[in-house]
DNA sequence: CGGATGATTCTCT
DNA sequence: GAGAATCATCCGC
């Protein structure tokens, strides 16, 4: 058994058949794994169901874009929006009730550099560094400075960009129902702080990446592992972002003091174009 | 640091 | 046709 590392075990359905506000700063802390990346959750929103939460893109009903919403818990619901990015979230409560979490940002605990390749620009067209791609979607222009590690995840978008999430991962479960024997491994991020919390790898080591850890997560399938939760006392609440309505529901979480939770945004309104600010302007090309 | 701005397309009104 | 659960970059301080 390799010393500092940790299995941690995933959570189950029952855990997202909860209303998203309970279920939200509960997945602080843990460890949401697609393919090969791995993203420990530091700042997530809850989104209600139809009829109770403006901000919701059920809110006005099941529509073809939000129907993975009003599916069983435990399910991504990945969207896209402002004509580039995508953002994903984790399907709460039974089937019918329309509610989610957002997830905001991260840290990249395993396969960073997979995450950083496809934050900057990778991912688009060729099969990636290790042959095996994934979308990379939305953000990757080529840029001038490396990412900071902090910066991988921190925002939504960057989050569904570093773990390859687009499209074509919208409804794809992430209660992992494999075999306990393919389950990923990661370096424990907090050594020595509380020892016995979690176990201890027991099963087969994966593949060691650039930087010497160990993954061995199937390809195209997802998961949320236990991971390590804040104290209680670190977990923060306040307004979610970038909406333009219900700003006094307390439904954005965070761990307190975190590097890679996002810069609050409050929703600043998309001006008109000149044309329309008054009537009979001539239009602007 | 904070504010302004453009990119770019989907969804629902 | 407007507005969007955003981000990177530019500019001024």
């Amino acid at each position: 058994m390799p010393s500092g590392i940790l299995c941690s075990a995933p959570l189950p359905r029952r855990f997202f058949d909860r209303p998203s506000h309970e279920v939200a700063p509960d997945l602080l802390g843990r460890v949401l794994v697609h393919g090969p990346v791995a993203v420990r959750l530091t700042e997530v929103e809850a989104y209600g169901g139809p009829g109770e939460d403006p901000a919701a893109h059920t809110y006005r009903g099941r529509t073809a874009r939000n129907a993975v919403m009003f599916g069983p818990p435990g399910h991504l619901y990945v969207y896209f929006t402002y004509g580039m990015h995508f953002c994903a979230n984790l399907v709460c409560l039974p089937e019918e009730f329309g509610s989610a979490v957002l997830l905001r940002a991260g840290e990249v605990v395993a396969r960073a550099d997979l995450a950083r390749w496809r934050r900057s620009g990778g991912g688009l067209g060729d099969g990636g560094p290790d042959g095996g791609g994934l979308a990379g979607g939305g953000l990757g222009a080529p840029r001038r400075k490396p990412i900071a590690d902090r910066d991988l995840a921190r925002g939504p978008a960057r989050l569904a960009v570093a773990l390859g999430l687009a499209r074509e991962h919208n409804g794809l479960d992430a209660v992992w129902e494999g075999s306990p024997a393919g389950l990923p491994q990661f370096p424990d991020p907090t050594p020595a702080q509380d020892g016995g919390r979690l176990d201890h790898a027991t099963g087969p080591a994966g593949h060691p990446d650039h930087a010497g850890r160990l993954t061995g997560f199937p390809k195209g399938t997802a998961a949320v592992l236990e991971g390590w939760p804040p104290e209680a006392d670190a977990i923060r609440s306040g307004p979610r972002t970038g909406i333009s309505t219900a700003k006094d529901t307390p439904w954005r979480f965070w761990i307190d003091d975190d590097p890679t939770v996002s810069p609050y945004r409050p929703h600043t309104p998309r001006r008109r174009s000149a044309a329309a600010t008054s009537v009979g302007e001539v239009p602007r090309s």
